[in-house]
DNA sequence: AGGGGCGATGATAGCGCTTGCATATGCATT
DNA sequence: AATGCATATGCAAGCGCTATCATCGCCCCT
């Protein structure tokens, strides 16, 4: 099958196999339509005899362009933003770009080797959520790649910012559970930037009526499930039983209403909670929680159609992309 | 900072600015301990003093290796590999390599897709899980990249498969199950092949004796948590209740869990249930889980140790490597 | 019939690095 | 003093592509 065994075939190979320069079959992997028919079939069926792959490294190298996006996010498991990296791997894949995964954690000493590692590939682009040290800021600004920071909407952005206000999401979580009825509401926050800003919203709103009470406690990034038996237990302590409990995902929120359910609570006459994020199991719970839908879908294509037109030259017009949010009211709250 | 702020600095700006050849630019940047002290230091400056950052795509062409590695698996979402992926991708780029993560889904087109996608970028080795095609089969073996399965040990590996016996795995949790009295397992498995194979593995294990029944259900892959409300649905409508729930992954069981209490029933007094993977969740549930634990940390740790091995040209000696499994007794079951 | 324009193709100079080979230097050995 | 052998560095030929420019027909228009 394989023409000359010892080495993977190249487009010298197939060039020689269907009679044509390299510079032909150059073009022809890279958009069929510009060569002639007759021609095109020579060389698909030489490329088929040759078995020949391209090679990315060479193309990349030549081009300047890596066809390849780095993807940087703190955490996999039981991240928030699963369903968004789901996404936006699919649909990068789908534009057949290649996607470099990076786990920075709350690291900045990895995260700058990971925009290093990124850099050094020439990516395109680098997709990232986290915050940037002033070190990250001057290497990504020389740099031709395009910066995208997901999920917030820092004032300065670097490059291009998509995501939601998390202040205002704060709000009207506040709104809305004052709107309920709830008044003593708790809330439980990770000590990440982006949570503290929602943290801050509900703060801001949250009136200091009468008989009004607000507690708070603290996680470590990320929200997960398993932080659940230490908060529940805090909140036991707690002098007066808030009604409601606010938290930073809904593995958390679940984690809360597992507790509660087991220390013999109902959710939520006995104590109400809210999510974050509306993954999916906000809506597959018992009870359905409350949750605020940030639509990852639409952050992930607005990315990368940045990414696309970045590519193709045109420079970018907008430096905010705000998706925006939605409460989603469930059984839970 | 930068020197020619028009483009950015190659190793022979480093090469000028330090007064040596960029031979041993390119020696120290990837061994400093072959040049001499006093030239590292004045290479260290240049470098600094550039902002230089290496060509990963030029000296992956020069050198023919990427130190890049594909790691290919169906999900992301509720995936029972997340934890796996998770010490996958920190110890690769601990060790300088970068990840190109792919998702395949269920779809043997796209696995191929993103198979040629990785030995287009020249990739060191593949890391995957799944079914192997035979259009996959040929491509990877014709390449020089090494193929590494893992979480499954095929009978013909095409490289090097890491993982254990699922067959041998459904075994230990009939025979745990019998030992623990239960006598009415429903068996809810997915369509993948490795549920299978636990699924038969239950199966040849599981007597017909007086008073057993067995039932099933099946659900698609992955095994998620939304899952269970259908299914319990199901079990609901058996004829006779059974006594213990066995599911793909602990966030069905959780699942199942939930809906349980739901309907007012005890776990495991009325019903236990058992998960898979050992997930952080399995110990975090109220009750904890009993669940198969995967060593997804030393899975990772394997698959990297060989990638290692292939890369400074040693041979690989074994073609499997059994990481085995460890039944954890908790509550639920 | 002649010229212009366009579509298809070829020739070729890099892209930024690695690496085998050659050279130079210093030091221990005879 | 002559020899040998490390050790440190330079030289230069690629690695496999892309993209610019030039060339060549061929058809259409006047």
């Amino acid at each position: 099958m394989n023409d000359v065994p010892g080495r993977s075939p190249t487009l010298d190979d197939v060039a020689a196999h269907a009679g044509v320069s390299t510079a032909t079959v150059s073009r022809f992997v890279n958009n069929p339509s510009v060569v002639a028919p007759a021609t095109a079939d020579r060389i698909r069926a030489a490329i088929a005899a040759t078995g020949y792959i391209p090679n990315l490294l060479a193309g990349g190298l030549a081009s300047s362009k890596s066809k390849m996006v780095a993807v940087l996010i703190p955490y996999l498991t039981d991240s928030i933003f699963n369903d968004t990296i789901q996404s936006m791997v699919e649909e990068l894949s789908g534009a057949s770009t290649t996607v470099m995964l990076g786990l920075t954690g709350v690291s900045a000493r990895r995260t700058e080797d990971l925009i290093r590692a990124a850099l050094s590939r020439r990516v395109d682009a680098i997709i990232f959520t986290g915050p940037v040290t002033p070190e990250v800021e001057a290497m990504v600004r020389r740099s031709p790649a395009l910066f995208i920071e997901v999920w917030d909407l820092p004032k300065e952005p670097i490059g291009l910012a998509v995501g939601f206000s998390h202040e205002a999401a704060g709000r009207d979580v506040a709104r809305f559970l004052m709107s309920r009825g709830y008044r003593r509401p708790h809330l439980v926050t990770a000590s990440g930037t982006r949570a503290q800003m929602r943290r801050d919203g509900f703060f801001a709103e949250w009136p200091a009526a009468e008989g009004s009470a607000l507690t708070e406690s603290s996680v470590e990034v990320p929200s997960r499930f398993g932080h659940a038996r230490r908060i529940f237990a805090e909140i036991r302590r707690l002098p007066d039983m808030p009604d409601v409990v606010v938290c930073g995902s809904d593995y958390l929120a679940q984690g809360i209403i597992v507790e509660a359910m087991a220390a013999g609570l109902r959710v939520p006459e006995d104590i109400a909670v809210v999510g974050f994020g509306n993954s999916s199991i906000a809506g597959e719970m018992r009870p359905t929680i409350t949750s605020v839908e940030v639509d990852g879908a639409r952050i992930a294509r607005e990315a990368i159609a940045a990414i696309r037109k970045h590519g193709s030259g045109e420079p970018l017009r907008e430096r905010w992309i705000d998706v925006g949010f939605r409460l989603i009211a469930r059984e839970s709250a």
